[in-house]
DNA sequence: CGGTATCCCCTGAGATACTG
DNA sequence: CAGTATCTCAGGGGATACCG
C-alpha cells in the first residue's frame, strides 16, 4: 500500500485545524495588519474594521497561545500593549499570501459561477 | 504592481470568504478526497470519514456552485451520480496543498506553544 | 443509491457594562 | 488604555426519518 498517494487522515484533520482556525471571521485580519509592524491594542482595532473588544481580545489570545504573536507589556500610565507577529506568524502571513493571490485571481470567476449556477437553479 | 502597499480592504473580505469557506469543517477533505478521480456519493461518504449524508450533500453544493467541482449523472437504475473536480477545484487543491505543507511542518511547534502557553498561564 | 425535510444543539460572535 | 464579565442570538453542524 502506498502510503504517500493520499495524505494520511491525521494530516488532514492536522490542517482542517489550522485552516479552520485562520478561516474565523478575525485571524487573517489581525494577522494582515500586524504584517508591516507592531501595533497596541486600539490602534489594531481601529485598523481591523468592525472588530468588537471581545472579539480582538479572543483573536490576540488564541494567536498568542499558537506562537503567532508576541504580547510585550510597557508599564506606564496609560498602560502600553505591544502585539507583533513572531517569526512563526511571519511565515504564516506569507502563506496565507499565497492563499490571498489565489482568491484575488479567482474570485470574480467563482462569482460567476454562483451567478450562473443561482440562474440555472430556480 | 505595489507588493509593499497593504492590501485592500476589499481583497481581504475576498480573502476571508474563501477560506471561510475553505476552512469549514469539511470542504478540504471532500476536496482532497477527489483529487486523485472522480467518486461517487457513497464512496465519498466512505472516503471522509465522519461526514453526515446532510453536510456531504451541502459541502457538495457549495462546491458546485462555486465550480470547483462538476456533478455527472449516469441515468440508471440505481442511479449513479459522479462528482469530479473541475480545473478551479484542481487549482484550489494545489493551493491548498501549500498551506496543508506549511501546517504539516509547524504542527509540532504549535502543539508545543500552546502547552507552554497554558502552563504558564494557570 | 442519492438524496430532502425536520428537529435540535452548540458554538462563534456581537452588545453592553464594568475594572485595573 | 486595555482589557474582563454577562447576556444574547444566529447559524453551522449533527441525528433521524422519509422520498424518487
Amino acid at each position: 500500500m502506498d502510503v504517500t498517494a493520499r495524505p494520511a487522515a491525521a494530516d488532514c484533520r492536522a490542517v482542517s485545524e489550522i485552516l479552520s482556525r485562520v478561516g474565523d471571521k478575525w485571524t487573517i485580519q489581525v494577522v494582515v495588519a500586524l504584517r508591516l509592524g507592531a501595533l497596541r491594542f486600539n490602534g489594531l482595532k481601529r485598523q481591523v474594521g468592525g472588530i468588537s473588544q471581545q472579539m480582538l481580545t479572543r483573536t490576540l489570545k488564541t494567536l498568542e497561545r499558537d506562537g503567532m504573536i508576541e504580547r510585550t507589556v510597557h508599564p506606564s500610565t496609560p498602560p502600553q500593549v505591544e502585539y507583533r507577529l513572531t517569526p512563526l506568524g511571519h511565515s504564516l502571513s506569507e502563506t496565507v499570501r499565497q492563499l490571498a493571490d489565489w482568491a484575488a485571481a479567482h474570485t470574480e470567476n467563482i462569482w460567476e459561477n454562483r451567478l450562473r449556477y443561482d440562474t440555472d437553479h430556480p
